[in-house]
DNA sequence: AGCACGCCGACT
DNA sequence: GTCGGCGTGCTC
């Protein structure tokens, strides 16, 4: 056979998204007549279907599959560089997940539909130029004058900059409280790598919190050079700011946990905002750690990354205790003003209020000492917060005749009284029915709510303080687009002299004319069964805190509990992460939690009560057969905290060890006997590793 | 996961 | 007689 006219088809290894549920490893055998550089995007046959796809790599020829169907289209884009690959190699094998199932979703769903002429059409409109790095660096130079601390923090940056690659660059954290000016670090920082020509990636926990800081990077920068990434994006926008980022024609990447994944082929340094916030953490898909990727990230990519909190998770004091992570500390509020001091309530001690006492009287919503320190503010022109984390009027309703409550039909929970529509509201699984005029039971009318959500404090707040203009601000009221910016800007037109709100209010935004920010009922989460609670709570606090006048010099927190001696509370009063940190992470290297040890949970739920348990059993035994590793426990399958949701029963069992290595190793094992298993346990729903779980 | 094929109940 | 229920099986 004459070797160059017969046309010798090259085989590639391509990732498609299989879930790694369909037993195939992830990687498919496709053949191209060219060599296509590894991180091509290809559009190949899968089934009956087309799938976009990435060339991972040429496989082996001599273990060719006989048959290969050829390459359908190759994008006219970059391929995906090596880093890009290696991080999602990486978190796919760490995550437990196939690998074409993480490559894909790490891509904008856009993409998959786009043909090459409209790819073409649509690079073609391209952003404005990049700025220069003179106008990067004269951009830092109009930035304002930082204080020793904060330029002790982005020295620490330019040092990691000018460090040769394979130097070590322990990743940065943080610790400052709000208003010590932590995002002036981060610009100060961004404008170093963007002076050297590299992106600059920036993560925050919430959509909510985008706007505002694009505002100051667009501010400090320009805003032609920034790209945001979040799941508020409609899809062609998505993909317009993704092909923006990978091309390198925005130089800033803004975004939410899933642009920690985004391609940056100049990638220079990763800034991740609020860095303990929970929602980092996946709660579907791979469940991934956009922190944790952010970190690897970095290291990888041989570049800086800084973590900033105010309450920094237990995880990243830690490492920094241990020296793998390297602690600045803003110890001053740059802005002006300290902290304000806060004042414990222990409502054992206090007094109703007028008009709310007397038998069968609904506990009140705030002790007659606040109520009058809200009206005084009220009085000065002055803005009061109330922080209450329930929504709706009621959690629940019950029948004062029978034993007749409001549950879900289809879930272990309580549905929740909206008042406002009439409606019982299932929180989990989104059941809503009218709320009855009597009992559906005994036919009783006297079915009464029980406890209080923030409507219904909203309207008892009213009735005590029938002066005051109070305003109500929760996933309710803000349910439609453009509500929540509209609420936010009658509150700062002084509109407003009481925001009730669930920790929404807490979360970013500055309020300058509050001075009295107040935590109504924060006990439950001291005794809450997730073992991250109290570190939630002291944040959430904190945070919450933070929010009153900057400016002002006499603001205040209150708080009213049943618990005003409990630890937690006593370090929050001196503002003492230190201490805090220091007794959570004894309780936890005593319990052989996280950082001390390392969790993956399996979750499964069935339509039956029976098979998720049956399937955790079966699953737990082939682990504890497993061969070899000893420092890893196995424990018995139990329900999840909520066990029904939307009519599944939801069982989850632990997998723990004090070493990381140890238990990916067991995982790795652990996986392919679980596809096994699930195919002997029929009626079972789904299943999932979650690997570093948030709660268990 | 999709998307087929493949056999058993209530409808035009 | 068909439309469609989701059980089972496959995708280079």
């Amino acid at each position: 056979m004459n070797e160059s006219t017969a046309p010798s088809a090259r085989r590639l290894r391509v990732a498609v998204p299989t879930p790694q549920h369909a037993g195939l490893a992830g990687l498919l055998d496709y053949e191209h007549p060219d060599a296509l550089p590894p991180g091509s995007l290809v559009r190949v046959p899968l089934g009956r279907r087309q799938v976009l796809g990435i060339v991972w790599d040429d496989g082996d020829p001599s273990e060719a599959p006989p048959d290969l169907k050829p390459v359908a289209e190759v994008l006219a884009l970059p391929p995906l560089d090596g880093a890009w690959r290696a991080l999602l190699g990486f978190a796919a094998a760490y995550y437990q997940r196939g690998l074409g199932e993480m490559a894909l979703a790490a891509l904008p769903t856009a993409l998959q539909q786009l043909d090459n002429a409209q790819l073409a059409r649509r690079l073609k409109r391209k952003p404005a130029a990049p700025v220069t790095r003179e106008a990067g660096a004269s951009a830092a130079a109009q930035a304002p004058v930082l204080n020793a601390s904060q330029q002790a923090a982005v020295a620490a940056v330019q040092a990691q900059l000018a460090l040769p690659p394979q130097a070590p660059r322990p990743p940065l954290l943080l610790w400052g409280v709000t208003g010590s000016g932590k995002t002036e670090v981060y610009l100060h920082a961004a404008a170093l790598a963007l002076a050297e020509g590299r992106q600059v990636l920036v993560l925050v926990p919430e959509i909510n919190l985008t706007p505002q800081l694009e505002a100051r990077f667009a501010a400090r920068f320009g805003a032609e050079r920034i790209a945001t990434l979040h799941s508020g994006l409609t899809p062609p926008q998505r993909l317009r700011h993704w092909l923006a980022a990978h091309a390198g024609t925005a130089t800033i990447v803004l975004g939410t946990r899933l642009a920690v994944l985004a391609s940056l082929p100049r990638l220079g340094l990763i800034v991740v905002d609020e860095e303990h916030d929970a929602s980092f953490k996946a709660q579907d898909g791979a469940r991934q750690s956009a922190r944790d990727l952010a970190v690897l990230r970095a290291h990888q990519a041989r570049v800086p990354v800084m973590l900033g909190s105010a309450t920094p998770s237990l995880e990243s004091w830690h490492n920094a205790q241990q020296g793998r992570y390297l602690r600045l500390d803003l110890p001053d509020r740059a802005a002006g003003g300290a902290l304000p001091s806060l004042r414990v309530l222990d409502l054992s001690q206090q007094q109703r209020p007028k008009g709310l006492r007397g038998p069968g009287a609904t506990p009140p919503p705030v002790a007659q000492a606040l109520l009058d320190a809200i009206e005084q503010r009220r009085q000065r022109g002055e803005q009061s917060l109330l922080l209450l984390n329930r929504r709706g009027y009621a959690p629940v309703l019950h029948c004062g005749a029978c034993a007749w409550k409001s549950a879900c039909p289809h879930c272990t929970a309580w549905r929740v009284f909206h008042k406002a529509d009439r409606t019982l509201r299932c929180h989990h699984c989104g059941f809503t029915e009218p709320v009855p005029r009597a009992c559906p039971d005994c036919g009783n009318q006297d079915i009464a709510p029980i406890g209080r959500g923030t409507e219904r404090l909203e309207e008892q707040l009213q009735a005590l303080l029938p002066e005051a203009r109070i305003a109500r601000l929760d996933a309710d009221t803000t349910s439609q687009v453009g509500s929540l910016e509209r609420q936010l800007a009658a509150v700062h037109a002084g509109e407003v002299d009481v925001l009730v709100g669930t920790q929404m209010i807490a979360k970013g935004h500055d309020f300058q004319r509050v001075t009295l920010v107040a935590a109504l009922n924060p006990d439950g989460l001291l005794f809450s069964s997730d073992f991250r609670a109290p570190e939630r709570l002291f944040a959430l606090l904190l945070q919450a805190a933070g929010r009153a006048g900057r400016a002002g010099g006499r603001a205040e927190m209150w708080l009213q509990t049943d618990q005003p001696k409990h630890p937690l509370y006593l370090a929050l009063a001196r503002h003492d992460y230190p201490a805090f940190a220091a007794s959570q992470l004894a309780e936890r290297e005593a319990a052989g939690l996280p950082p001390y040890a390392h969790l993956a949970l399996l979750r499964a739920d069935s339509k039956d009560p029976d098979t998720a348990p049956a399937f955790l059993q079966a699953a737990a035994e082939a682990g504890q057969a497993l061969s070899g590793e000893q420092a890893i426990a196995w424990y018995p399958p139990v329900p999840h905290p909520v066990a029904r949701v939307a009519d599944h029963w939801r069982w989850q069992m632990l997998v723990e060890s004090p070493q990381r290595a140890a238990l990916q190793r067991v995982l790795a094992q652990w996986v392919p006997e679980l596809h096994a298993l699930r195919r002997a346990h029929k009626g079972l729903a789904r299943w999932a590793i979650d690997v570093d779980p948030s709660a268990i």
